[in-house]
DNA sequence: TCAATATTTTAGAACGATTCTAAGGAGTTG
DNA sequence: CAACTCCTTAGAATCGTTCTAAAATATTGA
């Protein structure tokens, strides 16, 4: 037995590295300890330096410079989103579904609102010449006193 | 009726200074300038370097660190809101009201969707403790090749 | 009006997130 | 294993933005 870790992660290890051969990625112990961090479980929502300790701490030394280009690589391959509700940091998604956020500003926290759920309706059309990319809806909340 | 569009601009200087005067800001050179750039037509969305630019171009020669200053005393008097929907940089909208943006990817560019015209529905109730502080649609355009 | 006081402006330094560089390290292929 | 290509990395560089503290300007009251 390898992995002490858990008894079962969603993630397997084998999985993780077909995942990234799909996406044309070595799997190198960088990636691949990343790629545990934020596809094993529930969806996340990280920055890079919030992924960069998790990382640390879990006994995986890679530099923040490697975080950073591999949160892009997986990125571009589809495998996380990008989400700007902040204009200090950049958040990546691992949920690529069509979704929208809730955003705790005291905070700077992000969490999911299912897609499903949420209907916009009364957009104009796009102006010529431009398509939609996404719609994206984001929730700024405040704590109540 | 005060106010000609067209000929006369529409916010004469003495309205901006009691704009000015009303958010407790003493009615400068640097910030009459700026507040006739922003107020003085159209609805406006500006960056602070593309502000600063108009202002140099105006013949307004005040410096950088003074339009950053002047936009957030703006926006926390409420004459100004800001749209945070690039990591790179952060654009004020003369705008205060309800609505929403279309946002050019290419060109960085955002324009104003009405507020009234979109309907959202199904939005889950606020975690226990928060509250709506605003509810912000971006629709994120790509222009078609 | 002028002096006294309070606010503003500013140049330049500082900052923090992110990107770049170029050199050494690691995965892959035969 | 050799040869090749791709990846990682420390540190420098960038860029938007904020901070600093000193000089400039607005306001107030006499």
């Amino acid at each position: 037995m390898r992995s002490t870790v858990s008894k079962a992660v969603s993630a397997h290890k084998g999985d993780l590295v077909a995942k990234l051969r799909a996406a044309g990625l070595r799997p190198t112990r960088q990636r691949i300890a990343l790629g545990k961090l934020l596809f094993a479980d529930c969806d996340r929502h990280v920055t890079a330096e919030c992924l960069h300790q998790d990382a640390t701490r879990v006994g995986a030394s890679l530099s923040l410079a490697t975080v950073y280009n591999t949160l892009h690589q997986f990125t571009n391959a589809g495998l996380l989103r990008q989400v700007i509700v902040d204009g200090e940091k950049t958040y990546f998604d691992t949920n690529t579904g069509d979704h929208h956020h809730f955003y705790f500003e005291d905070r700077g926290l992000l969490a999911d609102i299912p897609g499903d759920d949420v209907r916009i309706d009364g957009l104009p059309k796009p102006p010529a010449g431009t398509e939609i990319e996404r719609v994206e809806v984001v929730v700024r909340l405040k704590s109540r006193d």
